[in-house]
DNA sequence: TGTCGTGATCTGTGATCACAGTTAGGTTGG
DNA sequence: CCAACCTAACTGTGATCACAGATCACGACA
């Protein structure tokens, strides 16, 4: 009989809050009880989304189950479920025999990727313009600023723009009220992410009087007109643009 | 230091098949190396998928891990996989405290759901109008008519009609030639399975006389036609009688 | 010098164990 | 007879181990 000695296992949950004054009544003690309870699983897999859809994993790199479990302080049971889910979303493939890697768009696949963003987040765009409200508007404006700064910078600054970007795009979106239909979006964006922003980095001069200042000037107008025919033609013309860009200068095999 | 004696763990896996005959050339060997590697949690993500598409999962239904895991014959590891798969995809949720279930959609989240179907599946009737073969209009004329026979039928074969319909829309799809495309709608379809196919087994009138058989005959007629809008009026008509349909009868929650 | 075997190493997959939290059922106290 | 507590069973989550297959590099043979 070997006693099972248990080392100290790491504990990332946080403990609860202290609960509220004793003395009160149980008023704050309602709001709790959500949020706060994040699986490791789910923290990882949040880890990797960010990395996929910011580009900072290239299509065709390899991840390793082990080695992004040591560099995430974990073990590696979270990572696989992390992957798992991913992999659901042909965010990440496992290769049959070995590794799991980023996919790579075939060229064919990236045009069909587009085609489907265009009728998808086409179709939010006018329900968007349908219902937003003026302080949606203004949320669109101030990340439609700051893509601006961050892409007449000098020299531009590539990260904050993708970010900015990404905000404007889903602050839209979200304005449509359509929750499965941002998810929907998140997973195509997902998809798209790794090409999209590795060509950003590589080509910043795309941004500064680019196509994308203009058409989303057209999409804040068509926002305040409540005009939806306006406002899925600027994001249409948009989204051609940035892939129109992708196909002349990204490597795509195929 | 115990000896750890390992007892006999079962394998599922198959193992490979005898090469071909070695004194012929290379030929055969070319077309082996893919498949007949299916991992068990994709076999057990296969099996769940089914039993959601199909509605012999119940919305609100909880699931056990182990019970699962037992009733397949498998350790609780695949069908830990699995779920987390179809609950990434919104298929199944689990719950913060305890227990994983199929979730239960609300009246506001299935009229979302059923917009998104319009506007998707729309789209792909369209591309399918375009691009079908004489080949794939047989086979959705054939998908058809075992619709028809199994609505006719008396008593009708709700489980039959079921299939025929999923291989009939599936079918159209996939005549669309766009597979993330297909992989999404098969999503959607996922989501509203469970309802959509409960209904179908409690109230079998639906099927005779209703009008998905007239839509299906429109369908056709527009496939044949090589018609992209008409094809989305009768795919549109479809999905809205059923979904009216369901919200006559269906207990949705809010 | 080029090429085929071969072993070490790393890969994902599956199983088993430990644990904290929740739920349900039964018993006890009022 | 009702309510409250308390215990026992079950839940998903995380960790660790075992294993088959694949990859890669080094070395031997032609």
């Amino acid at each position: 009989m070997v006693p099972r000695v248990q080392p100290s296992r790491l504990q990332l949950r946080s403990v609860g809050p202290s609960q509220a004054s004793p003395t009160g009544g149980p008023s704050a003690l309602d709001q709790v009880g959500t949020l706060l309870h994040e699986t490791l699983g789910e923290r990882v897999t949040r880890e990797l989304r960010s990395l996929l859809a910011s580009g900072r994993l290239a299509p065709g790199e390899k991840l390793s189950l082990r080695r992004v479990a040591e560099a995430l302080g974990v073990s590696m049971m979270p990572v696989r479920e992390a992957v798992s889910r991913l992999a659901a979303d042909k965010a990440l493939e496992v290769l049959p025999g070995r590794a799991v890697r980023v996919p790579v768009l075939t060229r064919s696949q990236f045009r069909e990727l587009t085609r489907i963003r265009l009728v998808v987040e086409g179709f939010a765009a006018e329900e968007a313009a349908k219902n937003v409200t003026a302080a949606q508007i203004a949320e669109v404006a101030r990340h439609d600023a700051a893509f601006r700064a961050a892409a007449k910078a000098d020299p531009p600054d590539t990260v904050a723009a993708v970010v900015a970007n990404r905000d404007l795009h889903f602050a839209l979106y979200e304005a449509a009220g359509m929750q499965s239909l941002v998810e929907m979006i998140e997973r195509l964006w997902l998809k798209a992410g790794p090409i999209l922003n590795l060509d950003m980095r590589h080509e910043p001069r795309r941004l500064d009087g680019g196509s994308a200042v203009v058409a989303h000037a057209a999409l804040l107008e068509a926002l305040r007109q409540r005009d939806p025919a306006a406002a899925r033609k600027a994001l249409v013309d948009d989204i051609s643009a940035a892939a129109e860009h992708i196909e002349r200068t990204a490597p795509l095999p195929d």
